[in-house]
DNA sequence: CAGTGGTCTAGACCACGGG
DNA sequence: CCGTGGTCTAGACCACTGG
C-alpha cells in the first residue's frame, strides 16, 4: 500500500489534505501554479488536479478556475419526505429550483398508468433543473395529473417547492411510495441538463410519490442527480435497526 | 448538443459504438493501434480510451491491453434474498468468492449490538472477494454468532455461498431486513481489496440479514462492490408499483 | 523479449470567462 | 486582454504482463 508511482500521486495527496479544511467554492491553486510549487510540468500538475476532481473534491471550470466542492448528503428512505428542497435545507444547503418547461399535455401511456389515471388524462410535465450553492445538481422530468393543481405554472412562479404547492395548494399530504435509484455514466442529454460531461457518473431517480391520506398517486419523477454534488444514501429496512 | 471538442471525442464515439455488440472480455485496439488508425498522437489515443475507461465500457490493465467489460445488474429490493451468488447467478454471471480471512474472534461492542447478542460474543469475522468473470468484484467484512456455523471455516471450503450454509447448516432462512447503500470514491483500503485505483466510484453497501423464521439476526455485512463491475439498482416501495 | 498501459516533459493552439 | 482549463503533438522512460 502507499507505492508511489510518480510525482502526481504526491502532489494529489498534499492538495486533498490542505483542501480538506477548506470551505466550498475556495479557490485551488491553477495548474500552472501547482506546477511552479512541486517542480513539475503542466501535464503532471493537470494529472493531480484531474485526479482531485475525480475524487469529487473539487470542480473544475473553463475559463474560472478550480474551487473546493462538497457533497451534500440526501437520504432517502421509506416514510422520509420526498421533498428536495426541504431535504437539502436540513443539511445545511441552499438549493434553487428553476423550471425549464411546464406544459400542459395528455399524459403518456406510462405515466397515466403509475398515476392511476385514464390514458389521455391532462397532466403537466414539468422540467426542472436544481441548483445548490449555485451549481447544477439535479434535472429531470416530473408529471403530475392537471386537476391536482390547475394553476401550476403560476404557483411554481410564487413557490419552488412542489411538494409545498401539493400540501398547501391541492391538500394533499405526499409520502414517498416507490423509488428505483442507479448510477449511471450520465447520457447526453443528461449531462446537458445537468452542466456536466457526458460519461460523468450520477444517479438515475425514479419515484413515486402518493398523499398519505387516501394513497393516491400524485407525481411521477425520473430525475438525474449528479454524484459529485449530491452524496444520496438510500436506506432499506424494517426500521427495526439504525 | 453534439459540438466536437476534438478529434478524440470523434473517436470515443466510433469506439463506443463498435464495442456495443462485442462480448464481454473482448480485446480492443490498443493505444498505439488507435492512434494510427485514426491518424493521431498517443495522448489522443489514450484519452480516447480512458474516456471509454470512466464510462464503465472497458476495462484497461497494465501490461495487458484493453478489454470490453459488462456490468451485470444486481437488484437490491425489500423481499429480496440477500445472496449475492444466487442474484448474479440468475442475472448469467458466473461469480466467485475467495475468502480472505475467517478469524474466529469476540464480536466487537457494535456489531454486537446489530447482531443482538452480549457484546463479547464469541463470532466470526469473514473477509471475502467476490469475482464476476474471473474481475475482483467485492470486497468486504463480514460478522455473524460463532454459535449459527461452528465449523464456519470447513464449511466454507466446500460451499461458497454463506446464503446456503446458513440454510442447510443452520437452518435458517436469511432474509434482507436492513440495507444502506451509497456510492463513493474508494479509499485505499477498498481499492487495494477490489483491484481498482484509488478514487474509482465504488458503492459501500451494509446490510443485516435476519431469520425469515424467527427475526433473529443473522449476519451483519459491509462491502465495497466495484461501480464498473456492478450496477446496483436500489429499490424502495410499498411494493404496489412496478 | 516485445507489447501493453502509466507517467512525465516541453511546447503548442484553442475555448471560455472576466475585467 | 489575460489567465483559466481542454486538447493535442512528439518524444521519453517506466512498470507490468506474457511468451
Amino acid at each position: 500500500m502507499s507505492r508511489e508511482t510518480g510525482p502526481s500521486a504526491q502532489i494529489v495527496r498534499v492538495l486533498a489534505d490542505e483542501l480538506a479544511g477548506l470551505p466550498s467554492g475556495t479557490r485551488v491553486a491553477s495548474e500552472a501554479e501547482v506546477g511552479q510549487r512541486f517542480g513539475v510540468g503542466r501535464a503532471a500538475a493537470r494529472a493531480a488536479l484531474g485526479e482531485l476532481e475525480r475524487r469529487m473534491l473539487v470542480s473544475r471550470i473553463q475559463g474560472l478556475g478550480t474551487f473546493t466542492r462538497r457533497r451534500v448528503d440526501y437520504l432517502v428512505a421509506p416514510g422520509r419526505a420526498p421533498s428536495w428542497s426541504r431535504t437539502l435545507r436540513e443539511a445545511g444547503a441552499s438549493p434553487r429550483t428553476v423550471v425549464l418547461a411546464c406544459d400542459a399535455v395528455p399524459l403518456p401511456a406510462d405515466v397515466a398508468t403509475a398515476l392511476e389515471v385514464a390514458p389521455g388524462t391532462r397532466g403537466f410535465r414539468l422540467v426542472r433543473r436544481s441548483h445548490i450553492d449555485q451549481m447544477p445538481a439535479a434535472w429531470g422530468v416530473e408529471w403530475l395529473a392537471a386537476d391536482l393543481v390547475p394553476e401550476l405554472p403560476a404557483a411554481l412562479r410564487v413557490e419552488e417547492s412542489l411538494d409545498t404547492i401539493l400540501r398547501e395548494t391541492a391538500g394533499v399530504r405526499p409520502e414517498r411510495a416507490w423509488t428505483r435509484a442507479s448510477v449511471e455514466p450520465a447520457p447526453e442529454e443528461a449531462s446537458d441538463g445537468l452542466g456536466c460531461r457526458p460519461g460523468d457518473p450520477a444517479w438515475l431517480m425514479a419515484s413515486l410519490a402518493r398523499d398519505g391520506a387516501g394513497g393516491r398517486p400524485l407525481l411521477s419523477t425520473e430525475r438525474w442527480v449528479r454524484a459529485d454534488a449530491v452524496r444520496v444514501v438510500l436506506e432499506l429496512g424494517d426500521g427495526r435497526d439504525a
